[in-house]
DNA sequence: ACTAGCCCCTGGGAGC
DNA sequence: TGCTCCCAGGGGCTAG
């Protein structure tokens, strides 16, 4: 389940790794996770040298010498490795082979993954990029943005931090980290918040995101590193995953619900409702 | 314009 | 052992 701080993981390791690197061919058996269709990849990605890899909430790009763009996103199960898995070989869908001899696998179990290949001019058109919202760990990411962007909207605020075209990268793990740090439940409506509120959500968002990014991301059953390396984040996180455990700020017992459609951990003590 | 629910997929674990 | 069912959740889509 990569999030903005796994994806941002793969990214750093991406640019120490593959940086002016230049295709030398491209395999997919699997239709679906090519966009638009194979024949592209065949005209416009040989030959091609990366300039830069970057990431937009959960996508990463590699920024190409020719104009085009090659956008990743990893959904649920996707990996990009350097190496071929041990006993994982059923699962690559697309492998990118380098002049230099060296091949980057991107295996998925589930197929939920998906790989672009677009004109620089084209590509934030790309289903999904053309609505995110504001990158939570640029320098222009403000409290009054943040309260701008969100003041108005209706729901609860585990559904508003999962919503990619309010704040882009967060995922159902640092959603519940990030309702925690501030002490407000899950299912609070978002009406509800106060410009107080808005300060301790903006400072939580940008607090959980670079803890995550600090350990390398969290592993709880997917993610790994390009070198195949597990995150260490799982060991720091304070609700997510801890149902039945005590808060760590109230030593209550956590509990789990199903909210936004996704299994929800939050502290019946310390995390307020705004309701009443 | 919102939400709930389904779908895409497969592996892993629980229960019988 | 082996079968069935449920769960994991990012995001697109549709019905209401």
């Amino acid at each position: 389940m990569p999030e903005l701080p796994e994806v941002e993981t793969i990214v750093r390791q991406l640019r120490e790794t593959a940086l002016n690197k230049k295709f030398w061919g491209f395999e997919s058996k699997h239709k679906s996770t090519v966009q638009p269709n194979l024949q592209v990849y065949e005209e416009r990605l040989q030959g091609a040298r990366i300039l830069d890899i970057t990431r937009r909430g959960k996508f990463i790009i590699f920024i190409l010498d020719n104009k085009m763009r090659l956008v990743i996103h990893l959904r649920m199960t996707g990996r990009l490795m350097w190496e071929k898995e041990q006993g994982r070989g059923k699962y690559i869908r697309a492998i990118f082979k380098f002049s230099d001899g060296t091949r980057l696998y991107f295996s998925d179990v589930r197929k939920f993954g998906r790989i672009w290949l677009a004109h620089e001019d084209e590509y934030e058109k790309l289903s999904g990029i053309a609505k995110l919202g504001p990158e939570p760990l640029a320098e222009n990411f403000t409290v009054d943005q943040l309260t701008h962007r969100l003041q108005n909207k209706t729901g609860a605020l585990k559904n508003n931090l999962l919503n990619q075209e309010n704040i882009a990268g967060i995922g159902n793990i640092y959603a519940d980290e990030i309702a925690h740090r501030i002490k407000i439940h899950p299912t609070a409506p978002l009406k509800k918040l106060k410009p107080e509120h808005y300060k301790l959500l903006h400072e939580a968002i940008i607090y959980c995101l670079s803890e995550g990014i600090k350990h390398c991301g969290v592993t709880l059953s997917d993610f790994v590193g390009t070198n195949g390396k597990q995150g260490e984040h799982q060991k720091y996180l304070k609700i997510y995953g801890r149902e039945g455990q005590k808060c760590h700020n109230c030593k209550t017992i956590i509990q789990k619900i199903r909210a936004a459609g996704r299994g929800t951990f939050f502290c019946p003590q310390c995390q307020i409702n705004l309701t009443n």
